[in-house]
DNA sequence: TGCGTTTTTGACAATCATTGTCGTTGTCGC
DNA sequence: GCGACAACGACAATGATTGTCAAAAACGCA
């Protein structure tokens, strides 16, 4: 955590610091793995924390568009949110439990960039997920 | 959470043939580019097709299962589909004007079923999209 | 070829995550 | 301390997707 107040976008628009964002950047820094917002909206309240539910969509929005947190669109369910550890890497998830693996890809970046490269785009960023049965459920 | 998930694919189930699934086959067949289930269902009457939207979804979700078609889950929207061409591939899609450029990755699937072995997970798929912005719209 | 079984269809209702609304509340600059 | 204005949040609205189930169509088989 980092990144206190006086945070202002280039167009002028402030963001302010108030307990609910707060509450839930901390969530999220507590948290391992991936949650929804109505998880995390859950979690909060068992924790004592009121913040409304739209709020909590409307943080999360934010903080995925500041890249400060992961975001997971799995087929067929909700949006999945994260921390997002320092440095890019993708995730292997289990199609029966769940549990989530994180991997690193070098390999992939480079690749990605010289791609992207070739086809002249810029402002570039990529999403990759890699679904399978781990050893555990394959049994 | 169980999954029906298909390995059904010998002759146990038999998959009839009807004039609606050879209309959407059909369409995607002819059509350029990704289109959602609503778009296609349009489509469809436009040509005098009579196919109800209910199974234009349900047609689509077996074609993409069957592995016969693309989908894609652009952030904040429908899915979309599009015919499959032969072979695996990845798409570059431009964010201002949704341009989409098709990109083999043997680099990437390497990479991919390596990780995969190394976790020890099985019947693996994966998803790779890349956004950014074309040099049209760059300028 | 005709018949019965079984799948598929499709109009409509239901679901449910996400977004919009808008009066109220709290923050922050001054 | 004060006022402007962003953020909050309860609720309603949206809208894509899925479930339902009677009717229709396909296919296997005699």
């Amino acid at each position: 955590m980092n990144e206190r107040s006086g945070v202002m976008s280039d167009s002028g628009t402030a963001v302010r610091n108030t307990r609910q964002r707060s509450a839930v950047s901390a969530l999220l820094a507590e948290t391992e793995g991936f949650h929804s917002a109505q998880e995390l909206h859950a979690m909060l309240r068992d924790r004592g924390e009121r913040v409304g539910l739209t709020t909590v969509y409307r943080t999360l929005q934010g903080l995925a568009d500041a890249g400060e947190i992961d975001v997971m669109r799995p087929p067929g369910g909700e949006h999945l949110y994260r921390r997002c550890s320092e440095g890019h890497h993708h995730h292997l998830v289990c199609r029966a439990c769940g549990r989530t693996v994180e991997v690193a890809g070098p390999t992939v970046e480079t690749w990605a960039d010289r791609v992207t490269a070739q086809h002249g785009f810029t402002d570039v960023s990529h999403t990759l997920e890699i679904f399978g049965t781990c050893p555990t459920c394959a049994r």
